[in-house]
DNA sequence: TTGTAGGCGTTATCAA
DNA sequence: TTGATAACGCCTACAA
């Protein structure tokens, strides 16, 4: 391995004026810096990035923790990340906690001792632990849920807003029993869309039986047969508010299986645009969240607070917006 | 920060004890080895991953990089990547390289300079450079692509043959002018799916003219146009394969706008399995990839290297399954 | 402007 | 078995 020691030789000069060139630093001599230059290129110096982070104690290197890759909602986000984190010089490290907490801290203790610049992350369901990287200074932007614990710096979509709007524009096209199907009690983002399909029944003026919110993993399984249960029980809606992405694929299948067509027998709203939402038939309406904002907001935040550790502590919230399609309407 | 000096000041021994007992080295006193995890656990010790890297010389990091975050084929490599990269004492750090030869080149910048254990990687389109990692002495498994240059470990899918069974089975249905919508020119991929088309029709007895093969990006947009081509153009098809997932949708959309239904009109069939394939009607006939298992063969191969630099270079090649649906059925 | 030299926290070598 | 100590490669006071 050529290290600043060699090119220092080679090139006649100390380690110092080496490194100080390599890193633009203070005013080096025009002369011995292209002679530096030269020495580093001939000898195919590369720096050791193990070194120098060990030296600052740092990392150019900023952590996503998401809880699911295959969702498009996270990938998306994934990609606002990436791309602002990119052109302000930092390597982004995408890590996958599928929703498990234990995935999640093993992930954490990795960003703590490999002393990443700065963690962004969707936190699971169960109770998260994010103490250690409080500890270590690290700093965290929560995207989609909020953390518990210390005022953290957050970026969230308004989903009871966008919820409320979705039941509201059901109530609109005439669906009279509108359900809503959402993650489990306790996700903050499952309860916001129950709220928000709770306020719309009551500004209705409509009752807001707990038979029409049901309960499930968000994935497609889960709200496959809570959807069969929903249709066959005692209060059987005529339109349903799907939480996200996955689930509204078990949604429709369940529909499907039940016979019922989207739009005329049963109108579906679902969380999250996706490739497929105008693929199928009808085309699916859906509450489309700013997924690439929330990467490239948390970003930006995260470079703030990495600039100016002590500014106050901020909360954005992005909003949804409703993609009126064919499986709304009757 | 807590050392381990001031571990070992703690608990009365030298910091190569602490060392020792930490890594479980050799065989410490076991009165010693209390004492030092008492000590640990009494100051909230937290190892210091940069410094012990550097020591070390590496790192238990694997680099993923990819083309594409948001297409379920690779982000299902992924997940097997990481399921036997976990189990093994590996984390995974996914580079997204967009499909962009100076995405890609920087994120190869970052492991070698990161010293990461291994890449795994599935190349851009463009000519790309792994030279820095070879001279680094970085071990490199390619998935989905070969890598240009000397012999690299390398998972692929033998997709020629996996386009030549569905041609042969669009065929068999009656269709008779398979059309197939691939990857850009020089995309082994793409090269290998028209191969396989070609192969399938000269097996038929059937002549291939140029014009039954079009090229696109593999992304939506580009196949939508293309498709628009390909069925008003003079040798109209009556079937499509198409070449992966993304393409899919844009077929999908170019065919709904021409009023032609998959199955009945235009026997449909496209690589890759989807969540949503079973949700559009007619339900689509995919190529399906064994997308989990590249990544954990990946792995595999990777820790073996890692395990025996010496060893022979390996290719392994996984086999498509084609899942018959009504989109290609009359 | 340039060079010297110390230290970041850990592991591994060598003595004891 | 344990301890002292020298690296690992880089950056940065501080001195010249």
């Amino acid at each position: 391995m050529i290290t600043i020691n060699d090119v220092a030789a080679h090139a006649g000069v100390s380690t110092a004026t080496v490194s100080r060139v390599l890193n633009g630093k203070s005013t080096v001599d025009q002369q011995l810096a292209d002679r530096v230059l030269v020495a580093a290129k001939e000898l195919g110096y590369r720096r050791n990035g193990l070194a120098r982070n060990l030296r600052r104690q740092s990392t150019a290197v900023l952590a996503l923790i998401i809880s699911d890759v295959e969702n498009p909602f996270f990938t998306a986000i994934a990609r606002g990340v990436e791309d602002i984190a990119q052109e302000a010089g930092y390597s982004v490290v995408l890590c996958n906690s599928d929703d498990n907490a234990d995935k999640e801290a093993r992930y954490v203790d990795v960003a703590v001792s490999e002393q990443v610049a700065g963690v962004i992350v969707s936190p699971t369901t169960a109770e998260p632990n994010f103490a250690p990287l409080r500890d270590a200074g690290v700093p965290i932007v929560a995207v989609d849920r909020p953390v518990p614990g210390p005022p953290t710096d957050t970026v969230l979509v308004d989903s009871r807003l966008g919820a409320r709007q979705a039941t509201e524009h059901l109530l609109g096209q005439g669906y009279t029993t509108v359900a809503c199907l959402t993650g489990p009690r306790g996700v903050p983002t499952a309860d916001d869309r129950a709220a928000g399909h709770r306020d719309a029944l009551r500004a209705a003026g409509l009752r807001a039986p707990a038979a029409l919110t049901k309960r499930a993993e968000y994935r497609a399984s889960g709200a496959r047969s809570a959807t069969v249960e929903l249709f066959r029980g005692r209060t059987r809606p005529d339109a349903v508010l799907v939480a996200n992405n996955a689930m509204a694929i078990g949604t429709l299948q369940a529909l499907r299986e039940l016979g019922l067509r989207p739009g005329s027998d049963v109108g579906v709203v679902t969380f999250d645009e996706a490739p497929w939402t105008t693929l199928i038939d009808p085309p699916l309406t859906v509450v489309a969240q700013p997924a690439y904002d929330i990467g490239s907001h948390a970003v930006r935040m995260m470079l703030d607070r990495i600039a100016e550790p002590d500014r106050d502590v901020r909360t954005t919230t992005l909003h949804t917006a409703l993609v009126e399609r064919a499986s709304s309407v009757r």
